[in-house]
DNA sequence: CCTTGATCTCAAGTGCGCTTGAGAAATTAC
DNA sequence: GTAATTTCTCAAGCGCACTTGAGATCAAGG
C-alpha cells in the first residue's frame, strides 16, 4: 500500500492501523502540529509515509514523560512541506537521546539507592537518609532528595 | 514511631514541608489510602514519621509513571498500625526494583536502536523498520514495533 | 483573651490526553 | 446503484492527579 496513485497518500485509518493510534488520537495530535495532513477533494485526511514516523517518534517521546507541547516543539523543526532528512532526524534523535540518557542515569541512581537501603537494613532505622529525610537533610529543601533528585 | 509529646505526632504542615508535596495533594493521597493519620481532639490530622516514608516511596513510584492505584495496592501490604519493618520495605523495594530494571531496560533499549538508526543513517531512508515499521512488520501488529515493546 | 495562621470538609475547577457521540458527507464493496 | 464502511466536524465527556475556593473550626503566640 506505498502511496497508492489512486488514493493519493495515506487515509486515517491507515496510519491508525501502522501506528496502532486511534483515528482521534491522530486527529487529536494534528490540533497539536504533529501532523499535518492534505485535504483530498472529498475533505478527507490524506497523510504522507513520513507522517508514521512523525506518529511513532511521538508515542516513543512520550513514553519518556514528555508532553505533547514539548514533543510539538521539537518536531517543529522538521520540514513541513517534504519527508524529513536524515540530517533533521538526526538532530531530533540526538536531543532525545539527551533525554533517554538523563532518564536512564536518574532510573539507575534510584534503583542503586534503593539496593543499597535494602542491603544495609537501614530500612526500618530512623537514620536511614533514604527513607527518612528529616533532620540532617531538613534543612536542605523538600522531598526525598537522596532518592530522586531531577 | 516516637510520637512528640507535645504534639503527639506531626501535622500535615510538617509532612508538606518535609517530602515537598502540598496538603492537599497529601489529603488526595489519603483518600487512595497510601497514608492514614490518626486525628487529635480537634480533628486535625496528626501523621507518624514513618508516614513521610510512605509518601517518599509514593512519590519515588509514580516518577516510575505507577498509576497511585497501583501504588496503593503495593503499599496495601504495610502495616497500617505500626511502623513498617525491614521486612515489610524490602519486600516492596524487591517489587520496585524490578519495574525500575524493566523500565531500564526498555528505555535503554530505545536509545540503542535510536543511536543504531543514527548511526547507520538510515532515518531518511523507506527501508528503516525503526522508524518505518511497514511492509515488513505491518502485519505483525500496530505501533512502533522495534522502538517500543513494554 | 484575642488574633493570626493552620487545618478542617466538601464541592467544584484545572490540565492533560484522549474518547465518545451525533449527524452528515465521502468512499468503497458488491 | 445501492449498501456498508469510513471519515468528517464539533461539542461534550472521562480518568487521573491534583488544586482552588468557601466557610467554619482549631491551635498557638503575645
Amino acid at each position: 500500500m506505498p502511496l497508492d496513485p489512486a488514493r493519493q497518500g495515506l487515509t486515517i485509518g491507515d496510519l491508525s492501523e501502522r501506528t496502532g493510534l486511534a483515528p482521534s488520537a491522530i486527529r487529536f495530535y494534528e490540533t497539536h502540529g504533529i501532523v499535518a495532513p492534505l485535504r483530498n477533494a472529498g475533505g478527507h485526511r490524506r497523510y504522507a509515509r513520513a507522517d508514521i514516523r512523525r506518529l511513532s517518534f511521538a508515542m516513543a517521546a512520550q513514553k519518556l514523560g514528555l508532553p505533547l507541547a514539548e514533543i510539538a516543539g521539537h518536531m517543529a523543526g522538521l520540514p513541513a512541506d517534504r519527508a524529513p532528512s536524515k540530517a533533521d532526524w538526526t538532530r531530533i534523535g540526538t536531543e532525545i537521546r539527551a533525554l533517554l540518557d538523563a532518564r536512564i542515569d536518574a532510573l539507575t541512581r534510584l534503583r542503586d539507592n534503593l539496593d543499597g537501603c535494602i542491603g544495609c537494613g537501614c530500612l526500618s532505622m530512623e537514620t536511614c537518609t533514604l527513607w527518612n529525610p528529616d533532620d540532617r537533610l531538613a534543612t536542605k529543601g523538600t522531598g526525598p532528595r537522596l532518592v530522586l533528585r531531577d
